[in-house]
DNA sequence: AATGAATGAGGGTTCATTCAT
DNA sequence: AATGAATGAACCCTCATTCAT
C-alpha cells in the first residue's frame, strides 16, 4: 500500500532563480500555515508571515485562486499518483478503499487540497491537468471494481471525488479527527458497493 | 411523508411588540434572500433590503453571527420537527431515508442551515437546544432502525448529522444539484445499513 | 460689474442632519485644500485632513468624480449666475469680457472648477444642469454681441467654455498669475471679434 | 511650409554603444505608444512592451520624470527646428500661423510634448536648452511680425508658448479634435494681431 | 550593461459595529 | 425603538524604484 511520494515537485514554475524559488517556497509554506489557522488567507498578512513584500506574493501568485491551487497541487499530485498506481495495479480489491482513505487523510491535513478538490473548475492549467489525471485513474479503478461486481454502475470518478469532499466535511463537522474517519470511509465504501438485488 | 411545517415560529424572542416582531421577520426574510444571492450578507445592504435601519438589525441580532444562527435555526427547526415526528411514528422503515433527503434538500437551499448544522457548538442557547432535540430525535429513529437490523451499531445521531453535512458538500462540489442528490443519499443509506457478516 | 454671489448654496444634499452637513462641509473644505496643494486628492489622506473616517467620505461622495463635481459646483454656480445676469442685462458690450475675466479668475483659485469646466460630461445631474445653464446664458450673451457685430459667427457657447479652459491653462503654464491674465483675456477677446473682411 | 523633420536625433546621450542606443530608442518608442493608449505609463509594463528589463529602462532614464521629459524632448525638437527655420526664412507673413498650427497638432498627438511645453522649468539640461532655442526662434519670428505691424507689442515668445498650451487644452476640453482646432488657432492668431487703434 | 525579482509605501474600497439624534 | 451617520481596521492591489544575479 505505497501511497506517499513527497519528493514530488512542490510546484511547477518552469525555471526560477534560486532565490526566487526560495521565496516562492516561503510564501507557499506561510500560506499553508495561515490556511491551517482560523484567519483565512489575507495577502498582506501572508506576505508578512512569509517575510517578503506583498509585491513578491503577487508576482508569484497573481490571484488568490492561483495561490490556492499551487498550494493544493502538491497534495493533489500525490493523490493522483496513488490513483494512477492503483489503476495499473492488478491486485483484486481494496484499491478504492485505499484511495478514499488517503484522499480523506490528505484533505484533513491540507485545507488547500480540500479546496481544490471541491472546486472542479481549476484556473491553472496544471491543476486542471491533475484533476483530469485523477479522473482517469479513478475511472480505471472503478471499472475494475465494477467488473468484479464490487461497485455500483451509477457512480463515476467525479462522484468519487465529490464523495471524498463530503467525507472531509463530515469529519470536519465535529470533534475527533481520527476515530470517525475510518467509520465514515467504511460507510461510503459499503454504500458504493453494488446494491443487493432486492 | 409529511415533512414541512413552515408555520412554525420563525424565531423565539420572548415577547415582542407586534411591529418589532414584524421587523424581525422582515430582516430574517431579507437575510435569507441576500444569502441565497451571490452578494454575501452585508449588514448595511441587508438593512436596506429589509427596509429598516442598521440599528434595528443590530437590536434584534447583536452580532452577524447571531443573525446567521437565527437564520439557520429557522430551517433547523423544521428539520427537528420532522425528526421528532419520525421518532414517534411507528411505521417500519424509511424514516431515516426521509430525514436524510429532507436534511439535504434544506441545506441546499439554505446555506445558513448548512452552516449551523456543521458547527455543533452553537453560540445561542436556542440553537443549542434545537441541535439537542435533533440529536434525541435521530437517536430514537436510529434505535428503531437498529432494532430492525437495518442500521449499523457503530453510528449515532451525531454521525448522521455529520454525514448530512458531508452530503451537502458532495452535492455542492460539482455541477447538478438534483441528479446526484438522490444517488448520494442512496450511497449513504446503503452504507449505514448493518454490514453483512463477512 | 456685479459678479460674485458667494452666499449661494455650497452643495445640494436634499436634507441632511446638521452634524452630517457639518462633516460634508469639512470634507469639501479639506478637499479644496488638498487640491490646491501638489498632493492630488487621495481619499484616505483627505479623510485624515478632514478629521473624519474614510467611510464618511465615501458616504457623502461615492466617487472621486462626484467629490470633484461637488467641489467645483460652488464656483460653477457663481459663474452661471453671472452669465445669466449678463444675458438679461441690456447693456451694450463688455458682458463677454466680464465673463471671461471672472471665469478665468475663478479657475485660477479653484482647481475643481477648472476640472469641472474642462470635463463637459458631468456625472452628477446637478453639475450637468449647471453646465447647461451656463451654455444657455453664454449663448444669449453671444447672440447679443453677434447682433452688434462684435462677435464671430462661428463660435458658440461651448467654444467659449473651452477657450476659458485654455486661458486658465495658458496662465498656469508659467510664472505670474496676475500680469498675464489680463493680456491673455485681451487676446482671446480680440480674437473672438468678427474678423475684418479681408 | 516644411514643418517636420523626423530624422532628427531621437535623444542626445553622449556616446552610446549601438545596442544601448537601440534599446534607448525602443524604450522611447514603447513609451510613446503606451502614453498614447489609455493605460498610462507604468515602468514595468513599458519595459515589457519594449522588450527589455526594467533595469535597462532605469539605466537610460533614471526617473520616470526624466523619461517623460526625454519623450517630450523628441517632439519639442521638431517644433524648435521649425521655429528656427521660420526665424531664418525671409518670407513675409504666415510663419507664426504655421508654428501655432504645428505646435497644436503635435501636442494633440503627443501628451509628453504638451507636458514639457507646459512646465517651463525643465529638469534636464537638454530640455532646458531646447526650450531656450524655442524662445529665441519665436522671438525672432515675433519681431518680424511686429515690424510688419502684424503683432502686438505686449506679447513675447513665452506668451506664445503659453497660449499654445492653452490651445491644446481648449481643444482637449471637448469633443472633436480636428474641427475646432483651426478655429481656435484662428481666434488666437487674430487676437495676437496689433489691435486697431480705437 | 542587462535582467527581472523584490520591495513596500500608498491609494482604493468595504463592512461590521457603535452611537448620537 | 428606530434610524442612519460615522468609524476605522482590514483587504485588495499597483507601481516606482532598488539591487542581487
Amino acid at each position: 500500500m505505497p501511497e506517499d511520494r513527497d519528493d514530488a515537485p512542490l510546484a511547477r514554475p518552469a525555471h526560477l532563480r534560486p532565490d526566487a524559488l526560495a521565496n516562492r517556497r516561503r510564501v507557499l509554506a506561510a500560506a499553508a500555515r495561515q490556511l491551517a489557522g482560523p484567519e483565512g488567507l489575507a495577502m498582506n498578512a501572508l506576505a508578512r508571515e512569509a517575510g517578503v513584500g506583498v509585491g513578491t506574493v503577487y508576482r508569484h501568485f497573481p490571484t488568490r485562486q492561483v495561490l490556492l491551487e499551487a498550494l493544493g497541487a502538491e497534495g493533489l499530485e500525490a493523490l493522483v499518483v496513488a490513483a494512477e498506481r492503483a489503476a495499473e495495479d492488478e491486485r483484486p480489491g481494496g484499491a478504492l478503499a485505499d484511495l478514499l482513505r488517503q484522499g480523506l487523510r490528505r484533505q484533513l491535513t491540507d485545507p488547500a487540497l480540500a479546496a481544490v478538490l471541491a472546486e472542479p473548475d481549476a484556473t491553472c492549467a496544471d491543476t486542471a491537468a491533475l484533476l483530469d489525471r485523477l479522473r482517469v485513474g479513478l475511472d480505471a479503478v472503478l471499472a475494475r471494481e465494477r467488473a468484479a461486481g464490487l461497485a455500483r454502475d451509477d457512480v463515476d470518478a467525479d462522484d468519487v471525488r465529490r464523495l471524498l469532499c463530503g467525507l472531509a466535511r463530515a469529519v470536519g463537522a465535529g470533534p475527533g479527527r481520527a476515530s470517525p474517519s475510518a467509520r465514515y470511509v467504511d460507510v461510503v465504501l459499503q454504500g458504493l458497493r453494488r446494491p443487493p438485488a432486492p
